[in-house]
DNA sequence: GATAGGATTCACT
DNA sequence: GTGAATCCTATCA
C-alpha cells in the first residue's frame, strides 16, 4: 500500500494504528488525519531536491521522516513511494487508544477533551514521544515505533479537504480526514 | 559566515 | 481572530 503513492497511502493509512513501545508504557493512537506530500508539491520539503534534511523522504516506503517545525515542534511522516521517489504522508492527528495518561504527562498539561491531545502534527509527536531519534526508522519491522494495520468502521467516511498551515499550493486537496457518521 | 523562512501551537483580545 | 515564541535548514555573500 505504501509504495503505491502518497495519495493512496494517505487515504489508506487512515484507521491504521501508530504504536510506540515507550519506556514508560505502551502508547497507541488511531490515525484519523493525514496529508500527502509529493515531489511535484511546491510546499513539500523534497520539492527543491534532495538534501541532507529530507533524505529519508527519498528512502524506501515505510520509514519515518521526522523534522522540526518552527523551531519548537516536531512533525512525523510516513515515507511512501519507491526508493528515490521523494514522497511522504504527514500524520496530522490521532485518536488516542492506549497510554492516554502517559500522553497527558508527556504533554505536561491536563484537562481538555481527549481528542485535543493529538489533534495536530506537533501534538501527535509530543504525545507519542516521537523525537528525532526516530528519523529514518523502519515502521514496518516491529521496532519501538511501528505501524499496525487497521480499517475504518463502516460508519466512518473519508473526507478530502484543502490543506492548512502552509503558504504554497494551499488549496490542493491533499488532506484526508476521517469523519464519523454520527454527525 | 550571516540571514530568511517554515508541513505549528498557545495565550491573549 | 490575531500575534508571539523559537531553532534548524537552506540559500546567498
Amino acid at each position: 500500500l505504501l509504495e503505491s503513492g502518497a495519495l493512496a497511502a494517505a487515504e489508506g493509512l487512515l484507521g491504521c494504528v501508530l504504536v510506540h513501545e515507550a519506556p514508560d508504557g505502551r502508547l497507541a493512537g488511531r490515525i484519523v488525519e493525514t496529508e500527502a506530500y509529493t515531489e511535484d508539491d511546491p510546499a513539500s520539503h523534497c520539492f527543491p531536491g534532495r538534501t541532507e534534511r529530507n533524505r529519508a523522504m527519498f528512502g524506501p516506503a515505510g520509514h519515518a521522516y521526522v523534522y522540526v517545525s518552527y523551531g519548537m515542534h516536531r512533525c512525523m511522516n510516513v515515507v511512501t513511494g519507491r526508493e528515490g521517489r521523494g514522497e511522504a504522508v504527514l500524520i496530522r492527528a490521532l485518536d488516542p487508544l492506549e497510554g492516554v495518561e502517559a500522553m497527558i504527562a508527556r504533554r505536561g498539561w491536563q484537562g481538555r477533551a481527549a481528542r485535543d491531545l493529538c489533534n495536530g502534527p506537533g501534538k501527535v509527536c509530543q504525545a507519542m514521544g516521537i523525537g528525532l531519534e526516530f528519523y529514518g526508522m523502519d515502521l514496518l519491522t516491529g521496532g519501538a515505533l511501528r505501524l499496525e494495520a487497521g480499517r475504518l468502521r463502516t460508519d466512518e467516511t473519508v473526507l478530502v479537504t484543502p490543506r492548512i498551515g502552509i503558504s504554497k499550493a494551499v488549496d490542493w486537496p491533499r488532506r484526508f480526514v476521517v469523519r464519523k457518521g454520527e454527525s
